[in-house]
DNA sequence: GGCCAGGACACCA
DNA sequence: TGGTGTCATGGC
């Protein structure tokens, strides 16, 4: 099978979600009221079903937590019961710490003045957390605040493998460039697309089963 | 009862 | 650099 040249791949990109947006409409996504929450939500998900992130989420709203001084304030053991549901709740609740302190030491508690940064440091600051990898920052990125960078998870590899749009093993930022380059350079875009390829993915599957 | 989910990281060769 | 183990709940 013969490589799509980079034009090829950069149209097949476009024409890939074209088709989708017109096939399936909106996505609604990011479900969450603040960046605050997005950033607690990419966390969360990590390697989990959305239903049970969502669970969590309720439960931190419900006890009043769902805040920045919310995670600040609880325990780690009564932060690792609320969280429960989304499963790795020890690792999780001590992430979330780890970027509450983050936020509290390096931007004096205010997401705000974080994102008042220049956005490629802000970035790296982030990649630097333990827990934050490429894929929740930018969740963050995109999803919190409107940056123009596209998210990479394992559907978007799938994805890429099925529509033969890269070659071999790729490191993240390879399947980035993927769609950086061959899209316009639009948050929303960015938005809709990697929710639409969520959602290829989803169908996907449930069609093998 | 096994597999998978909107990952990240430590450890090893 | 690449491969593997670990973290854990809940739906199907």
């Amino acid at each position: 099978m013969k490589p799509l040249t980079i034009k090829t791949r950069e149209a097949t990109v476009r024409a890939m979600y074209r088709k989708l947006a017109r096939a399936w409409g909106r996505q609604h996504w990011w479900p969450a009221e603040t960046p605050f929450e997005v950033i607690v939500g990419a966390i969360l998900t990590q390697n989990t079903s959305w239903t049970n992130v969502e669970r969590a989420i309720t439960s931190l709203r419900a006890a009043g937590k769902l805040s920045l001084e919310g995670i600040r304030e609880l325990p780690l053991p009564k932060l690792q019961r609320l969280i429960r549901s989304s499963g790795y709740f020890r690792q999780k609740a001590q992430r979330l710490k780890t970027f509450v302190a983050f936020l509290d030491a390096r931007y004096a508690g205010s997401p705000e003045r974080m994102f008042a940064t220049s956005t490629e440091q802000l970035r790296t600051e982030l990649l630097a957390l333990n827990g934050i990898g490429p894929e929740t920052a930018d969740s963050i990125l995109l999803y919190a605040y409107g940056l123009p960078y596209f998210v990479i998870d394992a559907y978007t590899r799938r994805f890429c493998a099925h529509h033969r749009l890269i070659r071999g093993r790729r490191e993240y930022d390879g399947y980035r460039a993927v769609f950086e380059s061959g899209l316009p350079r639009s948050v929303k875009i960015y938005k809709e697309f990697h929710a639409l390829i969520v959602e290829w993915g989803k169908r996907n599957r449930d069609a093998g089963r």
